[in-house]
DNA sequence: TTTTACACGGTTTTT
DNA sequence: CCGTGTAAAA
């Protein structure tokens, strides 16, 4: 059996089936490092959780010496669900898990050794947003010079840096003081026993480096180790991904290691913004001396017309490891490009079509609508809402992250944890019990000269304040003993009723959606229990313990005795440490934020935003505003890094659909309530001819002296003249979508400008006008100097002199 | 303490 | 245009 080539396998192994070549390879690889840089729609999860199967199966690795590691929940689960499909398996035992939840359970496993308290909480960023807050105030920061929210960014960019504040190296005193509050906060959260995202990474990374019974421990334990999306790791995440496989350049490398198996896409890496590092594909080939980079290029997603215009668009980008898309599927459907006059029109158009492809009997669910930033969807959606076609949106807010039910969860952190000043302030006079910010205050003061928590100073506090403090302290303690040994849902019961949450929301007129979310989070936490085996089984690390005959019908679970699903926790003894159900239902909460779609229509059209769309595929796409300022966005013009960022957003955005595509942009557009003349993208030009079809007349390419590119109506240029087309509905008045566009005498622009010209300034030099803005006064041109990147320049202030 | 007014800013997002 | 957040008034 364990000799067993992949050929042989192949015939015998069901898991193998239907895959192609370079799938196989991928999925039967000896235990070495490897590569696979996985196109879009090329079957990467697939190949992925075929591999763990087959490891298992044949017994080359037990289910406890696997780590799987993605970046979403979805990917986790998506991953566990099609595993458990293929073998009989306890997934929830194997460690397969996102980054974050990853590095949870193993700070839960080795939490004294972590310097952290068993319980420990831990904050989203709104959270971490409102500690931060606190801290200024408390300690007189002036919030103009250090504002929280960037201080927020600066913590989680030093802690994905792997910096501490000792570490920083701060040349200037504003940075200076940033790591003086960098530190503050530290020693807040350490505190009050929290951590934030990006301690849970750092933290566990320092733990793996500097304890080597811990560090050894796991290199011997993980034997296959498979990284989901890697082009989306960013510095620490690789640091930690080295450390755990005992390969590193900084003297921890043992060479006993696990064989990391990478899979990811340069093309597909849009996350630069948030810290991802596509750079970690090179140093991943180079620092673990890859032998073997398997290109998955087949693409069972698309036509090729399709495909076709993802590979000419991308060709565009330097510095690619190279990859080409190919499909057996014929050319399909040519890409459809549509021009519209305003993005009014360009959304009426767009339900037109969709009411067309409806009636071919296209599933609303197949059609997808894509744009670059979410102030796009709002004139979609209301064009859709009028056409009374359902539709959902996503990225909308998530559950546990609603205000209600932050409050609740506020309250049974409180209970776990009377420290937890961030929850202990969140709910102290929510609802209304007349503490105001002054008692507050004189309550912080009091626990910052004594150094303990609010909830330990209020017995200092005297009079009326002091009182009323101390009533809701009480009232917190009697709760939490009346709690002590209820069942989950019953203490969020109980708690939701002591707390005055429900009832105030019942005296709010308007609080009804939020009664129903609290009910519905009562639901969540008995679900919670079901699901996670609370109060039959010990949960947390244990259940990891109690699986060890994991492999129950496999014929390879003969050999799977001394398992190091048994061997990790005994051997650090922390199974007998189990986390309260509420404890885990409170950590679910705060990594899994829960599904983000609003309400589930059972077969709606889709709408995001083109990140997020990333993973997902349709039959139709339609790509809407692709213009040069919004797509490529203009904050993103400066740099070649961002533009190519940009365009491997487009090609993202193009390779999720399977059938029909649609792109469309719109000669003007309303943003931040002004219209803006916009020329169509730049990656127009990047896609290939012949597999386009021109819905209406093509633009005329700009001159390559400057002058004008394409026309634009002015009739739609103000306000009130697209207000006044939307409200009518008529839809049958709109014709425009297949008539030429009206030419309209070109007016002189009050300031002299237009679009697509070039002007001299004193300070850029030459420079080309992209957009035109405002007017009078307030008028703004943006213009792109090839010396000194895109400006925004206010006519009224900056000197331009038109070129001829 | 709650309500109302005005200023400000406005890519992309997961954990 | 439109939501957020802080400052002033009821």
């Amino acid at each position: 059996m364990l000799s067993m080539s992949a050929a042989n396998d192949t015939a015998l192994s069901p898991l193998l089936h239907n895959l192609n070549p370079e799938q196989l390879v991928a999925v039967t690889l000896p235990a070495e490092h490897a590569l696979i840089l996985a196109g879009a729609g090329s079957g990467k999860t697939r190949v992925l959780t075929t591999r763990i199967a087959w490891l298992l199966q044949n017994g080359y690795v037990s289910p406890g010496g696997i780590l799987a590691v993605t970046f979403t929940n979805k990917a986790a689960k998506e991953m566990k669900t099609r595993l458990s499909a293929m073998l009989p398996v306890n997934v929830n035992g194997m460690w397969i898990g996102t980054f974050h939840g990853l590095c949870n359970r193993f700070l839960r496993a080795h939490y004294k050794n972590a310097g952290l308290p068993q319980a420990f909480q831990i904050l989203d960023t709104q959270d971490q947003l409102s500690a931060i807050k606190r801290l200024c105030k408390q300690h007189n920061i002036d919030g103009e010079r250090f504002p929280p929210k960037q201080m927020g960014w600066f913590i989680g960019n030093c802690k994905e840096e792997g910096l501490r504040p000792k570490d920083v190296v701060a040349s200037d005193p504003d940075t200076r003081k940033k790591v003086e509050i960098y530190q503050l906060y530290e020693d807040q959260c350490q505190r009050e026993g929290v951590v934030d995202f990006g301690e849970l990474m750092l933290r566990s990374y320092e733990l793996l480096r500097d304890n080597t019974a811990i560090r050894e421990h796991y290199q011997r334990r993980f034997r296959h180790i498979l990284i989901d999306e890697f082009q989306d790791t960013n510095k620490l995440q690789y640091a930690w991904i080295k450390m755990i496989a005992g390969q590193g350049s900084d003297g921890l490398l043992n060479g006993g290691g696990g064989s990391v198996l990478a899979v990811g896409d340069d093309d597909q890496s849009i996350y630069a913004f948030r810290g991802a590092r596509v750079g970690n594909m090179t140093d991943f080939v180079r620092e673990f001396a890859v032998q073997r980079q398997i290109k998955l290029e087949e693409n069972y997603r698309s036509y090729s017309n399709i495909l076709d215009s993802a590979n000419a668009l991308i060709s565009h980008n330097s510095r690619r490891l190279g990859k080409n898309l190919r499909t057996a599927q014929g050319a399909g459907e040519p890409v459809r490009v549509y021009e519209a006059p305003s993005d009014f029109l360009e959304a009426q158009w767009m339900v037109d079509e969709m009411k067309q492809l409806i009636r071919d009997d296209v599933e609303r669910k197949e059609i997808a609508v894509l744009y670059r930033s979410n102030a796009q969807s709002r004139v979609i959606e209301t064009t859709l809402f009028n056409a009374a076609i359902p539709y959902r949106v996503y990225g909308g807010q998530r559950f546990f992250e609603r205000k209600e039910i932050k409050d609740a969860l506020a309250y049974l952190r409180i209970l776990e944890n009377p420290n937890d000043d961030t929850s202990f302030l969140r709910v102290v006079n929510f609802p209304a019990r007349g503490i105001g910010a002054r008692s507050l205050e004189l309550l912080q003061d009091e626990a910052k000269a004594t150094g303990c928590s609010l909830h330990d100073a209020v017995s200092t506090l005297t009079g009326r304040p002091g009182a009323l403090i101390a009533g809701f302290v009480a009232k917190l303690d009697v709760l939490r003993e009346q709690t002590a040994d209820k069942t989950l849902k019953d203490i969020v019961t109980l708690m939701l009723d002591q707390s005055g949450l429900l009832e105030h929301y019942r005296n709010d007129r308007e609080g009804e959606d939020r009664i129903e979310n609290l009910d519905e989070l009562v639901n969540a936490a008995e679900s919670f229990v079901m699901q996670e085996g609370f109060g039959r089984e010990a949960p947390g690390m244990a259940q990891l313990a109690s699986a060890p005959n994991a492999l129950t019908q496999s014929p390879a679970s003969q050999g799977l005795s001394g398992d190091a699903l048994n061997a990790a926790p005994d051997e650090f003894g922390d199974t007998g440490e189990t986390l309260s159900p509420l404890q885990a239902f409170l950590t679910h909460a705060a990594l899994e934020a829960g599904d983000n779609m609003a309400a589930a229509g059972q077969d709606a059209i889709q709408l995001m935003t083109v990140h997020s769309s990333k993973g997902l595929e349709f039959d139709c796409v339609f790509i809407t505003g692709m213009e040069e300022g919004l797509f490529p966005h203009e904050n993103s013009l400066s740099d070649r890094d961002g533009l190519e960022e940009e365009r491997r957003l487009a090609y993202v955005a193009i390779t999720r659909a399977r059938k029909r595509l649609y792109l469309s942009h719109s000669q003007t557009r309303m943003l931040h309530g002004q219209t803006r003349f916009n020329l169509k993208s730049r990656f127009f030009d990047e896609l290939p001819e012949e597999c386009l079809k021109y819905l209406t007349p093509k633009q005329q390419p700009m001159p390559a002296g400057g002058g004008f590119g394409g026309s634009w109506g002015n009739g739609y240029a103000t306000n009130s003249g697209a207000g006044r087309a939307y409200s009518t509905g008529a839809t049958a008045s709109f014709g425009t979508y297949s008539a030429p566009q009206k030419e309209v005498a070109r007016k002189e622009d009050p300031t002299g400008l237009q679009k697509g010209q070039k002007v001299f300034h004193a300070k850029f030099g030459e420079g080309t006008v992209l957009t035109l803005e405002g007017a009078g006064d307030d008028a703004r041109a943006q213009i792109n100097f090839p010396r000194h990147g895109t400006k925004w320049l206010a006519l009224s202030v900056a000197k331009l002199t038109p070129v001829p």
